[in-house]
DNA sequence: TTCTAAACGAGACGGTACGTCGGGTCTTAGA
DNA sequence: TCTAAGACCCGACGTACCGTCTCGTTTAGAA
């Protein structure tokens, strides 16, 4: 019921993907997702509406190629490729990667058309899927890689599911960029990743 | 310009009201927030789209007065009110409290309207900031008191800052929640509050 | 299928009603009716396109209430009202009417949506019936009514179907309107009248 | 500006050309002119839309060539080729022709395409002159030719002008087609025959 | 018989208009 | 006077076709 013939990739113009991407990503920032429109972005791509619904299923499927598949300028991310530093040294690679993500939470580029993909992913189901699947997925695995290692090195309990270990560093994180409380800072990265650590609880 | 001569709540039609909640409450469950309108809102309470748009500012704000003012049966909540349990026994209050966090969460009543609000504040900065002030911050300040009390009693370190404490507590309940990667259970909540209190480093 | 709830006439704004006429009028005179849009329409009239759509069923239906509906300032017209006149002389009367029915024809004002209705009566099966019924039909029955006055009179072969009789005197210029091919003239107007009361073969 | 190099109309595909107007054919007796589009003959026709684009100016166009010209099989109709019979008896031979056009207008096969074709005279000018010219006035010059053979036979008034004579035969024919008001019959053909020799009127 | 230029099928493209949905405002009737 | 009902203007939706424009792939005439 969808379409007769799916289209056929080969002769996609990928003057008119950049152009609508591009101009995803400006109307995004300039006005925000909730005014967001195909049909401004057709218009300010000089393209026809068609061409966009022939190539993405929806606005949050295209601001989200425009915004997380593109980063590198190059082409898509290989999702097994992701993956943390491993320099023996767990809390300093801990930080370093908890840093870099405050540091991307906070980039005003991405700010918005994240903040809005996030918010997306809870209305639409199909969408939410493939951004779990595409995105947080890998980037989570990667933290489990890295926190087994850890494991058996001995720096980190091996009771400990690396799960439930990965959700207590980037939660905290999460949970303040998302509600806006309060300032996401380097610092703060390096507290929680002390306090994961080390415990809330007195030491001896 | 917003509007002539504001309403006069005196005379509002208490029955009125109670339909147009019901009414978002069942929309909601049965299609999404996605699909819910106004004009279904009204349609269904057998209501005239201006009684909305006379008392509420946004669809949001309807399902918000909804979903969590009415909570309790009554009225709206008292922000004071909100009281972290103190036995003494900080642990165990705690798991008390996130068990019970984890149980609203996976109230499928709740689940769908809650998940759209949260999303909604993203878009919506105006009902963000009524959200976070009206909900949130009373929530996270019980937490934030009840915290302190347990500096004082020597059972948390000092040197905590216990808006951070609480963060690593629930942060990874909605982290879980939010992306719907694993379920949200008691045991993770018991271990959250475990790991965050002891620290994940092995102790020797 | 169609539609919920027909509107309601009694609440129709009258204002926009003509304000549609007038536009479409204006259009089809500017840009031929093929080129005519009910987007435009709605646009040059300061209407929202659902206004159109609620009243009427096409844009054939706008064009014709407009062009046909409307003429003699005032409501729609009486079918029952459409007379021939009977001053006793049948071919003075015949004369009278069809001269009268070529400056109708002849009309710039009326001249390119009048066609452009009738072609769409062959496109449009529903608008046809009703164009017919309306428009059509009432005239035809006048000139049937006059023809059997005079056959009463003796002015007329009492053998002579009326139907056909009315044809043999409209379809001639009809023919010629339609087919663009010589001018209408009241000189026509007059030989057809002769011709059809007379007949084509020698008078002895 | 319309075209760069004219096509070569030797290389042309007899096998394609085929296929297009008998697509057509079909289409327009499915569903009907209105919504018969370029898209769906090419389709059909398993035709690239351009070759119908390179050959015909529109689709008026191509169900002319495949209504009109392609009758008796062959190739074009030469025009010059329309003849009336003359058997001498003026009478007879009008009978004979207008029961046979009133055969071709029920003819259930051609009735479709030829209504939308003579409505479509109306939209397009350009069509509507090309069709004018090279269908109607050869079938009109007939008309005349016989009808002045009659005249110099003395079975038509010399006083009468061949071309509204003409139009007092087919006039009524065409206006009962185009409105489908009552049904076309050979008794209606010699009726309109009787009364255009012999005239309305009574005869002593 | 091979070469080559055009016609061909396929269908992506920039556009225009469609008919529908819903937003938020405004008007009317009735309690 | 507030409410229900819903007409109104407006903007965006997602779809259908338009006529143009590449793409390889036949195919037929000239070399």
């Amino acid at each position: 019921m969808n379409r007769r013939t799916p289209p056929d990739p080969s002769r996609r113009s990928e003057r008119s993907r950049r152009a609508i991407l591009d101009a995803a990503l400006e109307l995004v920032a300039e006005t925000g997702y909730a005014k967001l429109t195909i049909e401004a972005i057709a218009a300010r791509a000089g393209v026809g509406k068609q061409t966009i619904y022939r190539w993405w299923p929806s606005k949050a499927a295209v601001l989200f190629e425009a915004t997380v598949l593109d980063r590198a300028g190059g082409e898509a991310l290989d999702p097994a490729a992701v993956e943390l530093p491993d320099t023996g040294d767990l809390e300093a690679d801990l930080k370093t990667v908890l840093r870099a993500t405050v540091d991307e939470l906070n980039d005003a580029r991405l700010n918005e058309p994240m903040r809005a993909l996030t918010a997306e992913t809870v209305n639409d189901e199909a969408f939410g899927t493939a951004f779990t699947e595409k995105v947080l997925e890998p980037q989570l695995q990667a933290y489990v890689r890295r926190l087994r290692a850890a494991q058996e090195a001995g720096q980190l309990d091996p009771g400990v599911d690396p799960r439930t270990a990965l959700e207590l560093l980037v939660g905290p994180l999460f949970h303040r960029w998302h509600n806006r409380t309060l300032p996401l800072t380097h610092a703060y990265a390096d507290a929680i990743v002390d306090l994961a650590l080390r415990g809330l609880t007195p030491r001896p």
